[in-house]
DNA sequence: ATAAATATTTAGGTTTACCTAAATTAAATT
DNA sequence: AATTTAATTTAGGTAAACCTAAATATTTAT
C-alpha cells in the first residue's frame, strides 16, 4: 500500500486531476497528460490495476480505486505544500513552483511533509489557489465547476476545459476564451441550455450547452 | 556535463567520500559503501568513465577527474543545505536528517539550491559539523584531528563524525556526545586502543578505538 | 616462484518504464 | 449495415541499473 516509484505517483496523479471528482479517464488523454505513448498508458494501467490502484477494464477506461485516490491527495498534498514553501519561503514566483514540485512531491516521508506543514503555518492553499489536504488526506472541496453551474453575474476564471479536440479549441479561439480567461454567465436559456456570457470586459457571446460542459471555472476572489 | 541520474549522483558522492582527497577508491570499497555487488560497481565505472567523471583502469581503481569533483561537491552542497535546513526549520534530530537529505539531494535545480542557501542565512556548516560548499563549490578545508590522535588532558570540541549510520548515532546519543560537545582525552588502553574520555563537566566514558576514529575534533582556544 | 586467497571483470540474466509497429476493438460516417 | 476512422491493446524492443555465476587478474602466503 505505501510505496510508488515516481512514475506510479506522477500517473496516480494525473488520473486523480484527469477523473475531475470521478469520471472515467481515456488512454488518449492520459498518454496526453503525461507525454508517453498511449501503448505505455495500457502497460501501466494493467500494473496499477493489479495494485489495486486503479479500477480498468480493456477499452473502457480507468479511474481511481479508494485507495488510488488516498494515494493521490497524499502527492497532491505534498505536492502543493512545497510548491507553498518556495513560493512563500524562497521567494519563487508562482510560474516557478509547479516544476520544483514535481520533483520534491516524491520525497515520500510522511513526517516530512507533516513537519513540513506545521512550519509552514498549516497553509489552507497553495499559490495557484488550490486547496491542499491536510495529513488525512480531507481536502477543501474544490471550488471548480462547470461552467453550467456557475450562477448568474457571479465572476469567475477559466482553468479547465476537459475537452482537447482541435475543433473544441477552435471554438474557444473564435469566441476568445482561453485559459485564465475572466467569464461572467449573463443568462441561461432553458429550451437548448445554451447561455450568454460576458468574456472579459467584452461583450457577451453566446455558448451552446454542449460546449459549457467542457469549460470549467474557478470562482475568483 | 549537467545532468546526472539519481544513481550516477549517489555514486559520484560516494567516490568523492571515499577519496578523502584524492586517494584512489577500489571497488569493493565503493560495493561496500554503496550496497551493490562489485559486478555494478565495474558497470557503473565504466559508464562514468564515458562521461569524463573518472579516472578508470581496469584493475586499477578509480578517481574522480576534476569535473566529477565539481560535480560532487554541488551534490554536497545540495545534501548539507536540506540537512540544515530540516533539522534548522522543521526540527528533526540530527540523526534523522542524513536518510531524508539522501533524496532530496537530487532535486538538482541550482537556482532552488541557492535560493534555500540565502533563505538558510549562508549556513556554513551542516549538523554533523561538515562544512557546505558554496555556490562555487568552495569548501573550507578541514584540519581537524581524530579523537585517537588528540593528546591527553587537552580540551577539544567535537566537530565532526565520518561515520553517519544511525547506529553510530544512537552509541553517540547513549555516551551523551554530539557536536560542540567538549571532551578531553584522560587515558588509551593499549591492548584494545579504547580510551577514557571527560564528556563535557561529567564523568568520563569509555571509548572503543572504532568510535574514536569516527569522531573528530577541534581543540579549544 | 608457486599456490592459494582475494579482488575485479565479463557474460548473461531481471525489472522498470519507456518505445514502434501491427493487430484489434469501438465509434463515426456514409 | 457497411465502411472508414479513431482509439486502444498486443507484440516485441531498448536502456538503465541492478543481479548471479563464471572467468580472469592481482595480491598474499608458503
Ligand atoms: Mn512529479
Ligand atoms: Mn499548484
Ligand atoms: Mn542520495
Ligand atoms: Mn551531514
Amino acid at each position: 500500500m505505501l510505496n510508488f516509484s515516481v512514475s506510479e505517483e506522477n500517473y496516480i496523479k494525473a488520473i486523480f486531476r484527469l477523473q475531475h471528482g470521478d469520471n472515467t479517464v481515456t488512454t488518449n488523454e492520459l498518454s496526453a497528460e503525461l507525454r508517453a505513448k498511449p501503448a505505455s498508458i495500457t502497460d501501466m494501467m494493467k500494473k496499477l490495476r493489479t495494485k489495486k490502484l486503479v479500477h480498468y477494464e480493456a477499452y473502457k477506461g480507468f479511474r481511481l480505486t479508494a485507495e488510488g485516490r488516498k494515494a493521490g491527495l497524499m502527492i497532491i498534498r505534498r505536492h502543493r505544500l512545497w510548491e507553498f514553501f518556495l513560493s512563500e519561503k524562497l521567494k519563487f514566483t508562482w510560474d516557478e513552483v509547479h516544476e520544483l514540485a514535481e520533483e520534491l512531491e516524491h520525497v515520500s516521508s510522511k513526517k516530512l511533509i507533516d513537519k513540513l506543514d506545521e512550519f509552514l503555518g498549516f497553509p489552507r492553499y497553495d499559490p495557484h489557489g488550490d486547496p491542499i489536504p491536510d495529513a488525512n488526506g480531507k481536502i477543501e472541496a474544490s471550488r471548480q465547476v462547470a461552467l453550467t453551474a456557475l450562477p448568474l453575474n457571479k465572476s469567475a476564471t477559466v482553468c479547465h476545459v476537459s475537452d482537447q479536440s482541435s475543433s473544441m479549441l477552435e471554438l474557444l479561439g473564435h469566441k476568445k476564451i482561453a485559459i485564465g480567461t475572466r467569464v461572467e454567465l449573463k443568462k441561461q436559456f432553458d429550451f437548448d441550455g445554451s447561455m450568454d456570457v460576458r468574456v472579459g470586459r467584452q461583450q457577451t457571446v453566446n455558448i451552446s450547452k454542449q460546449l459549457a460542459q467542457n469549460i470549467y471555472v474557478k470562482y475568483d476572489g
